[in-house]
DNA sequence: GACAAGAGTTATGTATACAAGATCGGATCC
DNA sequence: GGATCCGATCTTGTATACATAACTCTTGTC
């Protein structure tokens, strides 16, 4: 089963230059490292006890994720994703969900189907305790399975890279109004349509699943306006 | 109208830094470095008159491209990529130019309609030229213009992004058969969908035009059996 | 004669030094 | 009083030097 360690295409880490793209990363999904924070080559070399050089190689990489822009001779920030791009961000996810979907109906095996129900089933539980964040986490490894099952290896990738992009937005999404129940609702349709081998409605189901739409784009911009005026 | 130049997301260049990406891509997006080919920094920088730091630069960026692999300590070489992969590719391709058939069938506005029919006929002049290679130029130019009028600047990133890779493998196909008619049939139609604001038929059009499916999986690894004895 | 182990060589990863553009502050002019 | 121009400082971009892992060729042994 695909996950996100394979080391295809996420790869090109030095020694020292993988561990600091992660470490960063991570503060940066993590919201650790707000949107528009100036990353200076000089602390952050001085914070890990490196020189700039693996830095640079670390902020590079960042970059070429869409993490960070570095505008030449002008240093890097954190990226700053408006309203209107991330839309276009969760419809493009939408679709590449709803392909996962598509061809997971019509290529799943007995692990995947096993995989399916055992993400589902955490989902369940996570959702009954009414914990977000523990939803949150089994609600990635849900449409990570779903992903494995589409057996593409490149859509995987793409899909893995999108998702993680999109994470810290995600989570924001989850805390708006009972997203919680609806979302679960939604992954028992999707696990129904693939098992039954439907793929259309496993991908129309994953693409209303992702899709911001109607109301939820006005709740998405108050959860953005909310979490910037309490980063900052 | 949005095209290549669009500097978002595609950046991340210093100031050598992306001229030389931008050569070494070339060269390999022409085939002039065939995969598999060791990209050494030393033999690379001595060929650009720079020191290794911005080949290194170049090289990461290219990486993260998916252009070429990096394995740590072991140097980069050109990307190697099998049948199996390239047609898990295509199929991606062919979905996200669905998604934009789909969009602009909605949403063209009267300069995308006008850019569709001019591109359209400089592919009809090509074929009736025959000459192939003005064909594969204008090809592109006419995919495109419906990146574009689909007014999703993330999905357009990424459609520029996936097509550039496949370049090289797009220009292999058309040589097969006489695919050119073909192809030039298919964007007629595609055409006509999205003018006649059909979204379904567009997309549907679109992921038959770029999908690999049948016997054209067969044309596929025979063209690049005889690409890479030609290049041995 | 073939295989394995080890030293020498080569290439990559990292650190540091140097060059040059960008930012910020102050002084001058209108 | 405000705006603009110029210089100091800081930060990035590039070059070079050094450390270390990988490769290779040789040599010795079975």
């Amino acid at each position: 089963m695909y996950t996100r360690s394979d080391p295809k295409e996420t790869q090109a880490g030095s020694s020292a230059g993988s561990r600091l793209r992660d470490e960063i990363e991570n503060e940066i999904l993590t919201g650790r490292l707000a949107p528009g924070t100036r990353l200076d080559e000089v602390p952050l070399a001085a914070r890990f006890g490196v020189s700039r050089t693996p830095i640079r190689e670390a902020l590079m990489q960042l970059s070429a994720a869409g993490l960070i822009d570095i505008r030449p001779r002008r240093g890097a920030v954190v990226a700053e994703i408006g309203p209107e791009r991330l839309v276009e961000m969760f419809a493009v996810m939408a679709e590449l969900e709803a392909m996962a979907g598509r061809l997971a109906a019509r290529r799943h095996a007995e692990a995947d189907r096993a995989a399916l129900l055992a993400a589902l089933d955490a989902c369940r539980a996570a959702a009954a305790s009414g914990d977000t964040d523990a939803y949150y986490y089994e609600n990635e490894k849900f449409h990570h399975a779903i992903y494995a099952a589409s057996y593409n290896g490149f859509l995987i990738e793409q899909c893995n890279a999108l998702h993680r992009r999109l994470k810290p937005y995600r989570r924001l999404q989850l805390r708006v109004g009972n997203r919680l129940a609806t979302s679960l609702a939604e992954h028992e349709a999707v696990v129904e349509a693939i098992l039954a081998h439907d793929g259309g409605a496993a991908a129309e189901a994953l693409r209303g699943h992702i899709a911001i739409q109607g109301e939820r784009f006005g709740d998405l911009v108050a959860s953005l306006a909310g979490a910037r005026a309490g980063a900052a």
